[in-house]
This record gives structure tokens, C-alpha cells and sequence, in this order.
RNA sequence: UGGCCUAUGGUGUAACUGGCAACACGUCUGGUUUUGGUCCAGAAGAGUCUAGGUUCGAGCCCUAGUAGGCCAACCA
């Protein structure tokens, strides 16, 4: 019965919480809650992956609910777009629901709830609305109409939802409590009237229920046990349970709201406002551009489900602020795509290699093996002549020994064909390298240090490769108080490549993907076509050798700004002298050489309040009598207060401390 | 002159109160290799924001600080 004890995490401990407290397995019930505003990005992802990960583990429902409650914005659109996005990350929901759904029953309760005193009709202007909310430090105050009748309020509603009064004239709101601490509790508007058209009811109503009104209650009507939100909710979570309150019979299942942290990507950004923006302004080319961090840019990029789901499981929930480093993500596809994807060779930055022993017009077609991490993955052919390309990169005319590549007199195999030996180069008017002249031995069994990719001229393929670098250049683009995030665009985001291709991707299908040996993977674009290959490169293979040249072309990420105060040297030591006495003597040496040194920055006034360290804190007093000795040693005078206190020391029952105070 | 939340290696998460804090990414060595990839072996890096307290014993409990985040849309 005691499995293997798989750690959970706090709203998994919950669950179990609730489950050992007699909720039943059956009562298990998730949603996944979006607004048909937007696409999907991959900060949704976690949410997602929250809710119905769950789903799948207890084998309970999870509905998809589009939250559609402003007509202003939500549109057809986008509800395609999110059903195909949470779809191909292969989550199954148990209903297509929509918060619209409910807006006769929720129309029903609120008029229970004006009837019972709890809800009134407020007809003044938004800014005296405002004016009378407070701010967070100072109470709100309540308006004029407050206190109008029961039916008054039943009168002015009824009204409001048959279209008498324009927007802005009226609106209802919950009747609690304009002094509460939490301003969402003061009074907080239920509904307004909106004379538009919705992309569900049409024209049926013209008042609609705002966020908090509309989402317990769902959650309640659908019988939610669980609904997982992110951390800005975490204030709501008291006004949800208070209109729980209202309506719940207790018979039934009360849903519980909690909270997580959401995700956020290092060098990139999360918002809807501001992802919109990137596409109105024509920085990218719509939502699904490769370069965007959307669940559709992802894919097209050529990200796969599993990447992302594990991505996402990875990163963990918790409930603090994070930004995860993209090199996660990086890694989660990698992984991936290193065991799926077929090998093939393409040059990226052609140079051309003769290869003047060979006969000219000769093709042989050589055996390439497919995928070394896949045995079943078979074997290809390719094209071998005396015309190669080669990349650029990979021939120096002179280079150390580190350099495992081609260079004059050197030897390098190419990969699934024969070693070559650079002969001699051929220059343009510049000074150029336009090509290089080599010999090969078809002895292929030596052992050589470099292995290069290569492609037979008469044979390639052209290609279009996209590059993407980052779309920012700062680490946290949208975290500066006086600067704007488009500051920080990195205007070198998407570089175009014609490239050359061995001939075994010809028949290739969009989506498709593949590793170009020794450079990335590479997904073939919506834009490709029969005569016109487009890849996208997803990522590029880890490059331990790039590590090592001293940094180029490569974005230099900006430091971010340490506004972590410098700790003083007097704060260190003393939390390096709690723990001493408990290391291992070769640290706590370690450490002592440490304080010995921070030491010489403290003054005899930091010191002083040390003296009293209580008897039993050892450390803290070793700590002390370390940077006694320094003081001294720099013309400190023996005080009265240092005797009493070394006095002290050295009647202790620790030797550590009467050895050092000794010493002195 | 408020309320709520959070604080563990560079990053993200663990640690059932009890062996000088674990895992992943990243970093660094070395080995293997027809991808400077993968894989394998290993290393460095935090003593858990600070101070007090409770306890034989605190990352975990209590108190007070400090720092960061959220809260004043007829948005969700």
C-alpha cells in the first residue's frame, strides 16, 4: 500500500487533503477557464497542463469554459484558435461549456439576491463610483443609492435587461461592504449593460454579468470541486465565496478557488495586451509567428506536444514569482526531437569544395543512416561528386589543433562518405575562400578528429530557413517601471537564409521535421511549396564548441540590474557563526578564513551588540571573538566590555570557542 | 497610511521535523562517438532573507523585521 512517495505539490496535497476529508474520487471535477479574447500562449500552457494534467491523473472531467462575458472583445476566432491549440496538446475536455450559458440562471439569482437586500441598482457617474471606493490604504464610502428599495431595484434591473437605459447609466452591484479591507469586497458591480452583439446570445441581452459573478457561480453549476487559477485571483478568492455563499445549497458540491504562480519565460513576454500588440504593429507576422511564444507560434516553430507538456511538468507549481530560464525549454525540445527526428544534411552558408581526384561527372549514391538514436529508423541515400558544398565555417586556411574542421593540409571526414584532405584554396578579387581544392582516400577506417556536413552541388535542393533569435534582448522585457517593453525588440530577430538541402527532403510535408546534422532542428514551414522548400530552424543542437570561441554574432543578454543591496560584511558573519559549530572540520576551516576576512570590514560598533550573544548561540560568539581578533590585530584597545567578554569565552564548555579566546 | 501572498545553489522545484538540504536545467572536467549532437562518468555551486524564540534538535513551528509581488477597470 506505501507506494514509492512521489512528491505533490501544494494544490495535489490539497486534493488529497480533500479526499482523505470524504470527498470522493467521483466529486473530482476541473475546468480550464479562457477568455475568447486572444490566443493561447505557453503561459496558458501551465494552467492547462495543471487542470487537466489532474484530469488525467484521477481519471476526473475536465470542462473547457470560455469565460464570455464582455462581448466587447471575445470573438468566434479565437475560440477556434484555443479548442485547436488545447486539442494538439492532446488534452481531451469532458464539455464545451460557455460562461454565456448560464446568463438566464445567473439573471435568476441576482434578482434573489436583490429581493433578499443584497444586491442594489447604482446609478451614478463610473468616476463617483471610483471616487467612493477608496483607495487600498483609505475605506471606501457608500453612495446615495445604496439604499433604495427592493423594488425599486427589481423595478430599475428589469428595465436595465430590457434595453431602457443606455450604458453607463445603471449598473447592479452586490451590496457588502464599502469600509472592507479587500476593495473587491466593497460593493463590486454584478452587471452592466453593454448594447452589443455577442458572439453566443446575439442580441438577447443587454446586460452582462461581470468576471466574479459569473465564475464561482459556473463553477458551482458545473459542480467544479477544484478551480485552479493564477496568483492575481488570490483577492477574489474571498468575494468567490461570498457569492458562493448566496446560492449554495449544501447538499451539493462547493467549489473551492486556488491559487499558483504563473509562468513566466526569460526574455520574452506573457501578456495578451501586449502580444496583440507585437501583431498589430507588424513586429511579427501574426499570432502564429514562429517567434512568438503562443502555443500556434510554438507549433509552427515546430515544438512538439510532448516538448511542451514535459516543459511544463518541469517547471513545477508553486507559489512564488518565477521567471523560467528558456534554455528549459530548449532542452525539453531537444530531448524530443533527438530521438524523432530524421537526420539529413543541409548547408546553411555554402563554400565550395572541389575534389580534384574525383572523376568528374561520377555520382555514387552512399548509404546514410537515418537516425542513430532510432534503429528502425533505416537507412537513405545521398548524392556524392567532385562539386560539395560545405559550410563556410567549417574551413580555415590556418587553425590550431582545437579547430577539428578543415583547414589547409588537414584532414576531415565528411560524413557518410570519404575523408578529404585540404589541398590548396582558390581566392576572389576580396581575398575570399571560393573554394577548396582536395583530395580524398576512400580509406574510410582511419580515425580523424572533425566530421563535416556536406551536400553535392548538382544534387541540392535550394531552400528558405528561417532563423529566429530572441524577440527581445533584455531578460525580463515587461518588469521596467519607466521603460516600454518595445524598447527592447531585438531588431535582428528573424534572419533569412537560402540554403541547400541534399536531395531526400524534396518530397518533405509542412510540419515535418528534421535535424540538419551538426546545425538544429528544422520543421517544414505552412509556406513551403513543391518548388519552393521554407524550413523554420526550432532550435539549434547544444554547441559546447560556439561556448568556447570567444562569444560573436550571438545577442548578448544585458545583465539584469542587481538592486540587491550589497549585504554588509558584519550580516554575513554572523550567519556564517550560526551554523559553525555543526560543519565538518574542513569547512568550518573554510568558513573561519572566510569570517577572518570579512572581518577586517567591521567595525567596533557592529561588534559590540554581539557581546551579548545568549550562552547557547556558540557560533555566533566564535564568529565574535574571529573579529575581535582582526579589530585588535588593527589597534583596537582592549576595553573593559572585550575582557568581560573573553573572560567569558574561554569558561565555555565549547573548546572551539575557549581555543579561539585563548588565542588572543 | 491598510489587506493579502511569497522568500531554499545562477534558474525552477523537493525535503514525510531528526544523517553537514535533494532533483532538473545551466556551468565545468573526462570518456565514447562518422553530428564539437546523443550517451556515459564525475565536479563545482546553497547551509535555506535577517533577528529573536520554542525544542535535545528548526528550511519546516511562533514573534518581529527586511525584500519582492498583488489589490483603487462598467476587463478576465
Amino acid at each position: 500500500m506505501s507506494e514509492e512517495r512521489k512528491s505533490l505539490n501544494f494544490i495535489e496535497q490539497i486534493i488529497e487533503d480533500d479526499l482523505a476529508n470524504g470527498m470522493t474520487k467521483d466529486d473530482l471535477r476541473f475546468r480550464f477557464p479562457p477568455e475568447p479574447n486572444g490566443y493561447l500562449h505557453i503561459g496558458h500552457t501551465k494552467a492547462i497542463g495543471i487542470s487537466f494534467g489532474l484530469g488525467e491523473y484521477y481519471s476526473a472531467p475536465v470542462n473547457l469554459r470560455f469565460d464570455d462575458t464582455n462581448p466587447a472583445k471575445e470573438e468566434q476566432e479565437y475560440v477556434d484558435a484555443i479548442k485547436r491549440d488545447v486539442s494538439w496538446l492532446g488534452y481531451k475536455w469532458d464539455k464545451e461549456l460557455f460562461s454565456s450559458d448560464y446568463f438566464q440562471q445567473l439573471y435568476d439569482w441576482a434578482i434573489q439576491l436583490i429581493k433578499e437586500g443584497k444586491a442594489y441598482v447604482d446609478s451614478q457617474s463610473s468616476e463617483a463610483m471610483a471616487e467612493q471606493k477608496g483607495t487600498p490604504t483609505q475605506p471606501g464610502v457608500e453612495g446615495p443609492y445604496r439604499n433604495r428599495t427592493v423594488a425599486e431595484n427589481l423595478d430599475l434591473f428589469e428595465r436595465m435587461k430590457n434595453g431602457e437605459f443606455d450604458e453607463g447609466e445603471h449598473i447592479l452591484r452586490a451590496k457588502i461592504d464599502m469600509t472592507h479591507p479587500n476593495m473587491l469586497m466593497r460593493d463590486p458591480i454584478m452587471y452592466r449593460v453593454l448594447k452589443k452583439h455577442h458572439h453566443r446570445t446575439g442580441n438577447d441581452w443587454c446586460i452582462y454579468p461581470m468576471y466574479d459573478w459569473t465564475h464561482g457561480e459556473s463553477d458551482y453549476i458545473e459542480q467544479i470541486s477544484h478551480s485552479l487559477c493564477s496568483l492575481e485571483f488570490k483577492p477574489h478568492r474571498e468575494l468567490y465565496n461570498w457569492f458562493l455563499d448566496q446560492v449554495v445549497d449544501s447538499a451539493k458540491l462547493r467549489p473551492k478557488q486556488r491559487e499558483f504562480a504563473r509562468l513566466n519565460l526569460s526574455y520574452t513576454i506573457m501578456s495578451k495586451r501586449k502580444l496583440l500588440k507585437l501583431v498589430e504593429d507588424g513586429i511579427v507576422n501574426g499570432w502564429d509567428d514562429p517567434r512568438m511564444p503562443t502555443i500556434s507560434g510554438l507549433r509552427r516553430r515546430g515544438y512538439t506536444p510532448a516538448a511542451i507538456r514535459k516543459f511544463v511538468e518541469t517547471v513545477g507549481v508553486a507559489k512564488r514569482e518565477n521567471v523560467i530560464d528558456v534554455s528549459l525549454l530548449e532542452f525539453c525540445i531537444r530531448e524530443d526531437l533527438n530521438k524523432s527526428a530524421p537526420r539529413v544534411m543541409a548547408v546553411l552558408n555554402p563554400v565550395k569544395l572541389v575534389i580534384t581526384n574525383y572523376p568528374d561527372g561520377k555520382v555514387e549514391w552512399l548509404d546514410a543512416e537515418n537516425n542513430q538514436e532510432d534503429e528502425s529508423a533505416g537507412y537513405r541515400k545521398v548524392p556524392f561528386s567532385r562539386e560539395l558544398y560545405i559550410e563556410k565555417e567549417d574551413f580555415k586556411e590556418e587553425a590550431g589543433n582545437k579547430f577539428f574542421r578543415l583547414k589547409l593540409g588537414g584532414e576531415v571526414r565528411l560524413k557518410n562518405a570519404y575523408i578529404v584532405k585540404a589541398e590548396s584554396v582558390v581566392k576572389d578579387a576580396n581575398g575570399e575562400v571560393t573554394e577548396i581544392h582536395c583530395t580524398y582516400s576512400k580509406d574510410t577506417d582511419r580515425r580523424v578528429k572533425g566530421t563535416l556536413h556536406w551536400v553535392s552541388i548538382a544534387h541540392a535542393l535550394k531552400a528558405e530557413v528561417r532563423e529566429y533569435d530572441r524577440l527581445f534582448m533584455d531578460e525580463a522585457p515587461d518588469s521596467y517601471q519607466d521603460k516600454d517593453f518595445m524598447d527592447f525588440i531585438n531588431p535582428n530577430s528573424l534572419k533569412l537564409i537560402e540554403a541547400f538541402t541534399e536531395p531526400s527532403v524534396a518530397e518533405a510535408k509542412v510540419g515535418e521535421r528534421f535535424q540538419f546534422q551538426r546545425l538544429g532542428y528544422f520543421n517544414v514551414d505552412e509556406d513551403s511549396t513543391s518548388e519552393k522548400l521554407v524550413f523554420n530552424k526550432t532550435v539549434g543542437l547544444r554547441d559546447t564548441w560556439a561556448k568556447k570561441k570567444p562569444n560573436q554574432n550571438v545577442s548578448q543578454p544585458q545583465k539584469p540590474s542587481n538592486n540587491q543591496p550589497k549585504r554588509k560584511s558584519i550580516d554575513v558573519i554572523k550567519q556564517l557563526g550560526k551554523k559553525y559549530t555543526n560543519l565538518p572540520d574542513a569547512k568550518r576551516l573554510k568558513v573561519r578564513d572566510e569570517i577572518l576576512e570579512l572581518a577586517k570590514d567591521v567595525t567596533y560598533d557592529e561588534l559590540e551588540p554581539l557581546f551579548n550573544t545568549a550562552v547557547k548561540k556558540v557560533g555566533t560568539r566564535i564568529a565574535a571573538v574571529l573579529i575581535l581578533k582582526v579589530l585588535l590585530q588593527n589597534g583596537e584597545s582592549k576595553s573593559d566590555d572585550i575582557v568581560a567578554f573573553l573572560d567569558k569565552a574561554m569558561e565555555d564548555k565549547n573548546t572551539l570557542l575557549v581555543d579561539e579566546a585563548r588565542a588572543i
